[in-house]
RNA sequence: CGGGGCGUGGCGCAGCUUGGUAGCGCGCUUGGUUUGGGACCAAGAGGCCGGGGGUUCGAAUCCCCCCGCCCCGACCA
């Protein structure tokens, strides 16, 4: 590819629309330009980087016994009716209605297409197991994307399903499909981990998501220094921790009683004001799940987990309640809310750990005022005790009790055991062996690709640009001229470009008649694994400098071994 | 959806408070000089100032409505 040629609109400012270093880069770089909030033009650059991303994962799909289809992206809103999602996925859903009036979606996922296609063409367990995936775009309407490709509304992703004849068959698919993905990630370049995940929208029982590790990634993770357990925040299971207050031994209990505590709201006014620990604390909530008020009651230095919480309720949609329903439910506003006294028609959820805490404190459900020497049990009960909190670094490992330590990342994959959560409401059956109708078993495994590019930028940039490792990048060599009107330069540029060529080698010749500085800041920001120069210094030696992205090293290689030492070099690196 | 901000040549911005018909840097075009890390000189092109309505002799500037985009929060791959 010549780059006079190349529509590579690199960028010198900075775009005023990009926070996160891979939105930048992919602007700057010329990879993407934006068209609607959440949607963009993939760019040759950014293209040739997503294609290279989808081959990688062909070929692990298809090692893994996938076989590539295409499903369409409008989806008729019958089979989502069918299965119970076109109500559930809410505005999440691009819906649309064809010239007759037939409602239908963009694809948000393509388990119902799927599944339907399995239930019309699969009817014995001579065709199990399957393993389908395609490669498609997505559409979901976010409620705010962000960080460029990271969060859009359309995006590239691959998706596979599994259909076996029973549960092992079903685990067997999990577990083979869990390993290519962590070959396809590992040949990304990323720094990855795999932790047990919420199975959220999507549904089934065992999940786990793939997640590059970065500062910038929307997701928290836990996970132990000392074995393999790792967890997404939304699902680590919580155990009760001693608050470290006990009631001292031998007094009796004191009986509760309302003390005033003019102007405090939060937990740690509350706190400094009672002059007790958070951790002594009950912190009361009020959400609404669908719609009713329910109260979640939690340790004060501890938080809701909103994702534990809506799975215990099995709503679909929660928030904290307004103040205005607080106000009006509890005649109070919400910092003086608490578990004593509430009225009957909201229910109380409780954390594990607040039967435990002793002579606590927590709002009065009167304006300015907390009760003390509150013990759970006696002067309240909840109706629900649960795990509904989010774990915290430093709480010990469940599986070998060391430390936990956080981290963020970014989801770039996550894979399901699903079960018959489809095949039953969309009776996708087969006939076994013994004769029997059965549902087939589901699993699901989704790769976020677009998201996977960025999330490579994300963790391979300098201040200068992109570092492709050699199987993202767009193109693995640029060969720079010093100088375009030097002919003999030229002559030799061309004639380099050429030998890697004929190698196989995937590059760019820079005859753009700019200055070498330009070239070379170009190369750097679009994040060539090698560069080639030719200027007169190696004219007259019979060589070219070879230079690499990531290291910067340069050395002067003799003309006729560059297209070997290249692509022995490009070997290594993939 | 709530809160905040911004829409002015391709990109980044100034001008708006105190109305008088648009400017800067980069980029682009042409010519020349230059060429191992974002050159220089000269000459150019390019803007219904997001859209609609209003006030005014006159609106980028003041008022109203709408649209788009970004950021923060609650949700998700």
């Amino acid at each position: 590819m010549l780059a006079s040629q190349l529509l590579a609109p690199t960028l010198r400012g900075m775009p005023a629309e990009a926070e996160t270093v891979s939105h930048q880069l992919m602007l700057r770089a010329g990879l993407i330009r934006q068209v609607a909030s959440g949607m963009y033009t993939h760019l040759p650059l950014g293209f040739r980087a997503l294609q290279k991303v989808g081959n990688i994962i062909r070929e692990e799909m298809d090692r893994a016994g996938g076989q590539e289809l295409l499903l369409p992206i409008v989806q008729p809103a019958e089979i989502w009716q069918e299965s119970g999602r076109w109500d559930v996925y809410g505005p999440e859903m691009f819906r649309l209605q064809d010239r007759h009036g037939r409602h239908f979606c963009l694809g948000p996922t393509h388990e119902e297409l799927i599944t339907v296609l399995v239930r019309q063409e699969v009817n014995s367990y001579r065709q199990l197991p399957l393993r389908l995936y395609q490669i498609q775009n997505k559409y979901r309407d976010e409620r705010r994307p962000r960080f460029g490709v990271m969060r859009g509304r359309e995006f590239v992703m691959k998706d596979m399903y599994s259909f076996d004849r029973d549960a092992a068959g079903m685990e067997e698919s999990y577990r083979i499909l869990g390993e290519a993905y962590h070959r396809v990630f590992s040949r990304c370049g990323l720094h990855f981990r795999m932790v047990e995940a919420d199975t959220g929208a999507i549904g089934g029982a065992v999940s786990h998501e793939f997640m590059a590790l970065a500062a910038s990634g929307e997701a928290e993770i836990v996970y132990c220094p000392e074995c393999d357990y790792a967890a997404n925040v939304e699902k680590a299971a919580c155990h009760p921790r001693p608050a470290g207050v006990t009631a001292a031994a031998g007094t009796g209990l004191e009986a509760a009683e309302i003390v005033p505590t003019p102007g405090a709201r939060t937990m740690a006014e509350v706190a400094a004001y009672l002059s007790l620990p958070a951790a002594q604390l009950i912190k009361t909530l009020i959400y609404q799940a669908d719609g009713r008020l329910v109260a979640v009651l939690v340790r004060g230095d501890r938080q809701v987990n909103e994702v534990k919480l809506q799975r215990q309720l099995g709503c679909l949609d929660l928030e904290l309640a307004p103040d205005e329903s607080v106000t009006a439910a509890l005649g109070c506003p919400p910092g003086y809310v608490g578990p004593v006294g509430l009225p009957a028609g909201i229910p109380v959820y409780a954390d594990t750990e607040v039967p435990i805490i002793r002579r606590s404190a927590a709002g009065a459900n009167r304006e300015g005022c907390h009760y003390v020497n509150l013990e759970p049990g006696r002067d309240f009960a909840a109706d629900v005790v649960a795990d509904l909190r989010t774990v915290e670094a430093g709480e010990p490992c469940p599986n070998c009790g060391h430390p936990l330590e956080k981290a963020r990342g970014i989801e770039v994959g996550q894979i399901f055991q699903l079960g018959t959560k489809y095949s039953q409401t969309l009776g996708a059956t087969y006939t076994d062996a013994d004769g029997g109708e059965k549902p087939v078993i589901m699993g699901c495994y989704g790769i976020g690709v677009s998201r996977t590019v960025a999330a490579i930028i994300e963790q391979r940039h300098d201040e200068k640009g992109i570092i492709w490792p050699v199987s993202a990048a767009p193109f693995a060599v640029v060969v720079v001229p010093v100088s375009e009107k030097e002919s003999r330069q030229m002559e030799l540029a061309r004639r380099v470009y050429g030998l890697l060529r004929d190698q196989g080698i995937e590059a760019v010749l820079d005859d753009r008649d700019e200055r070498p500085g330009v070239k070379f800041a170009d190369a750097d920001l679009i994040g060539f694994p090698y560069r080639v120069t030719v200027g007169r210094r190696t004219l007259e030696q019979g060589t070219v400098d070879v230079k690499e992205r990531a290291t910067g090293q340069e050395e002067a290689v003799p003309v006729d071994r560059v297209s070997g030492y290249l692509a022995e070099a490009l070997d290594q690196g993939r």
